[in-house]
RNA sequence: GGAGGAUUAGCGAAGUGGUCAUAACGCGGCGGUCUUGAAAACCGUUUGACGGCAACGUCACGGGGGUUCGAAUCCCUCAUCCUCCGCCA
């Protein structure tokens, strides 16, 4: 949620730089400047009409105490409540409106990035492989012929977009798993295990809520209070501290969370998005933090290079790409994605999406912390996968596979997987 | 799933329709006096949001709604926690 001051100050200025981001808000704000301004009128209002009513109600005990008649300040204190009631249902609907405008506006975007979309993403950085891979196979074919994945069955099980890992598949998607996890807590990320069905307010808190409610999974459980399947560990975390008031000590929060990750992804199939590349539930550990405002851009780039270190650790070609205002998903002021190259077809995938919301997420969710000197400031959050697995794996079978139809497992897994080194066939 | 009970400041807790909600009282925290230092004792202090340039005003007793001139207090509803019963990996 951006801060109604800003606005308040310089809309034009808002319009613009919402407009880097091609979606045009200028109605929203145009009619947010009205309300705001009728908001605070009607504030007024109703808050003059309660004190004197707050000032009358305290002379009726002594009156009554005298003995005096009381019917005429009845009387005034009936036209009273009829007047804070009118108001107040007035303000009531003002208020409705205008919050709801103000929920649907996205992040402001940072002023270093391009505006437009994906057209204008500017890729920082590339790494090649460490394997020369020996084959051109695809990732559905090896995995179906090793045996490791069950597309066929995942289907049977649950529909289109699922699969099962089996066997060595499920070992090695775990050892993934476990290989970041472990990496993450080594360096002081508390590790976090999360409800994977959340209530309304941590999705509104993470800005998934309301534009994209209708994106996520919800739980058939009748009108109220129902649950939603977590579209990514950030949504839980990004709930975490509301509505709480944090020591400036205490940040910042880093946390590292594994979920799989439940999506409709109603209309988004391609063909080229056989396999893993796309499904309504994949395993990702995500990393998390809450930083006080001025820390979170240092935040940011420990996160981008963790995220890096991981894919570069792996041995896997990718490269880094900072994302043009249009392309940052809607809570955040900047993205940077890192994207791991899958020979098949010849294009890099994202693997890991490094975000800093800013104040954002922490005015939906009022996070908050108190500084030094005792003032109250909104904390900034920040997210980054670490990584997404279903389209590592994936890059792992292509870029480490043998002419025989094998593939080497990364070193850095193979403790995990009793020091084994490939999987083939006969496995 | 059923039956009860509870939810008030950082914590414990008083308050059962009005003039004690910046909330009694206790603990903790912070500042001070005293002390070589500490403890003890004593004194003081200690919620947040909204509107307003300010003076000041409004709101918040788990959330929401209602009754009333007036609600922490009465009613409805939802959430969470506790106790007992049932069921269960």
């Amino acid at each position: 949620m951006l801060d109604v001051k800003l606005i308040r100050d310089n809309p034009e200025d808002i319009k613009r730089r919402l407009n880097d981001r091609l979606i045009n808000c200028d109605e929203q704000i145009d009619r947010i400047m009205v309300l705001d301004a009728l908001r605070r009128e009607l504030i007024q209002k109703t808050e003059t009409a309660k004190s004197e009513q707050n000032k009358v109600s305290k002379e009726i005990p002594q009156m009554k105490k005298q003995g005096l008649d009381t019917a005429p300040i009845f009387e005034k204190m009936n036209v009273l409540k009829e007047q804070i009631k009118a108001s107040e249902q007035q303000l009531r609907e003002v208020e409705d409106e205008y919050s709801e405008l103000l929920l649907s506006l996205p992040n402001l975007p940072d002023g270093d990035l391009k505006p437009g979309g994906k057209e204008n993403n500017t890729p920082l950085s590339f790494f090649e492989s460490k394997f020369q891979p020996e084959g051109e196979k695809n990732h559905f074919d090896l995995c179906s012929d090793l045996g490791i994945i069950d597309y066929e069955r995942g289907a049977k099980l649950a529909g289109s977009g699922f699969w099962i890992y089996r066997g060595l598949g499920a070992r090695l998607e775990w050892a993934l798993l476990n290989f970041f996890i472990e990496n993450h807590s080594a360096d002081g990320y508390e590790f976090m295990m999360v409800p994977h069905m959340l209530n309304y307010e941590c999705g509104l808190a993470a800005g998934q809520f309301p534009k994209f409610k209708d994106d996520v999974y919800w739980l058939d459980e009748g009108e109220e209070n129902r649950h939603f399947m977590l579209p990514t560990a950030e949504t839980a975390l990004a709930g975490l501290h509301r509505d709480e008031i944090l020591t400036e000590a205490s940040l910042p929060r880093k946390y590292v969370a594994y979920s799989p990750c439940f999506r409709r992804e109603a209309g988004s199939y391609r063909s080229e998005e056989r396999g893993t590349l796309r499904g309504h539930q994949f395993n990702k550990v995500e990393m998390f933090q809450v930083t006080a405002p001025e820390k979170s851009m240092e935040a940011f780039e420990e996160l981008v290079v963790r995220a890096e270190n991981l894919v570069r650790a792996l041995g896997l070609k990718f490269r880094t790409v900072k994302l043009a205002a249009g392309d940052c998903s809607a809570s955040m002021a900047r993205t940077y994605d890192i994207e791991v190259y899958i020979p098949s077809i010849k294009d890099y995938k994202e693997v890991s999406s490094v975000s800093n919301a800013r104040d954002y997420q922490a005015r939906r969710g009022n996070i908050r912390f108190r500084r030094e000197d005792g003032k109250i400031e909104f904390c900034h959050t920040l997210n980054g996968s670490g990584l997404a697995t279903s389209r590592v794996l994936p890059a792992i079978v292509e870029q480490y596979q043998l002419s025989d139809g094998s593939i080497m497992v990364p070193e850095v897994l193979r403790r995990f997987l009793n020091g084994r080194e490939r999987i083939s066939k006969d496995d």
